[in-house]
DNA sequence: CATTTTATCTACCTACTAGTAGATTATAAA
DNA sequence: TTTATAATCTACTAGTAGGTAGATAAAATG
């Protein structure tokens, strides 16, 4: 019955509000308020806001691709890995209000305000992405469940691209219903 | 030789901010800065930062909307409509130092912090553009220059996602080149 | 020419921002 | 028990945010 300690209990609550809101629009307050501490005391485990992000984004990046790679090394199929590497980006929208956006997302969108390390870890996710796409484009190619024209980075960016792009879409409008009809059409797609 | 008027190179300068550096980045001092008069001059012609923004998407859709809908109503084939299309967005992040992501995607991002007139101009301008794909995926479908699976709605929003998705990434990385080539692998999709 | 309207200005307000200094409390080691 | 360390607090700073009041200048109107 131990509590969470309070290091992550910030970086939880900063992670949500940057999904939530953006990253220019939250603040040290916000958290303040959400975790129930004074500000300074937040201060205290990151004495900057870009400390802050720099370890939310350390702690997220490793997890997200333990859950992806969990997903490319299975033993499915890669329709059915595909359709679960969708699912990681539909579960962001699916959680909570349905208020989220995907935090890369979000920080991409923002990018332009960042300083430069900030900007290398979000570069680094989407190339990250795109590289386990590509290899399991090409599994599926060679699988004979992939049926599509063209090379498979362009494929990978194009279904990279409508992942980010939907999340914030679907998340104005239209909902996680919307959403996975998208990635059901994705996949037709792919199949040929 | 006579200047452009006050008014319109606020709007000016806000939207390319914002398609910068979001609007919550944003502020009245920098829009003061760059047109060159004082803050309380922009408050006069817009009192409120939401009064600003409406203006904002006043002005922008109707003109996004009569390109849009010049390259629909033209003789061209489905093909080279939708690479048109496309280059609408593609336009946006290749003027000026490719700096700047379309003016709604950076808007979506920050939903969650704009207030509901706002955020229904922003939506309308997602469900028009959804509107006009799914009359041109008809269309192509109909001549046969279009043969893909699944139903042209959701097929629509695969693009539209796509499209804003890909702009906020490939600012961040790969800029133009990668932009167009998605949007080429996308339309050998979408041909089949 | 006199008056009104439009547009801009200086100077300010309140609220909030990230961040700091230093006191205080709790925990752990000697 | 004493001492050091870790974590939190109160109270503050300087800067910026959106927004306002009211003076002033420029343009149009009678």
């Amino acid at each position: 019955m131990k509590t969470t300690d309070t290091r992550t209990q910030i970086l939880d609550t900063a992670q949500e509000l940057i999904q939530k809101v953006g990253l220019n629009a939250m603040s040290y307050a916000d958290i303040s308020a959400a975790v129930g501490i004074r500000k300074a005391s937040i201060h205290y485990h990151f004495p900057t806001k870009d400390n802050l992000v720099a370890a939310l984004l350390d702690r997220h990046s490793p997890c997200f691709f333990r859950f992806c790679d969990a997903i490319l090394d299975s033993p499915e199929s890669p329709e059915v890995k595909l359709r679960h590497y969708c699912g990681l980006f539909e579960a962001t929208l699916s959680s909570g209000k349905q208020d989220k956006a995907c935090l890369y997302g979000m920080l991409g969108a923002e990018m332009k305000t960042l300083n430069s390390p900030l900007i290398s870890q979000v570069v680094q996710f989407y190339r990250d992405n795109q590289t386990r796409l590509v290899q399991l484009l090409q599994q599926g190619r060679e699988t004979g469940d992939f049926k599509f024209p063209g090379n498979v980075e362009s494929m990978a960016m194009v279904i990279f691209s409508m992942l980010e792009g939907g999340l914030l879409i679907t998340r104005a409008d239209g909902g996680v219903a919307q959403f996975r009809e998208m990635v059901e059409q994705l996949i037709q797609v792919v199949k040929g």
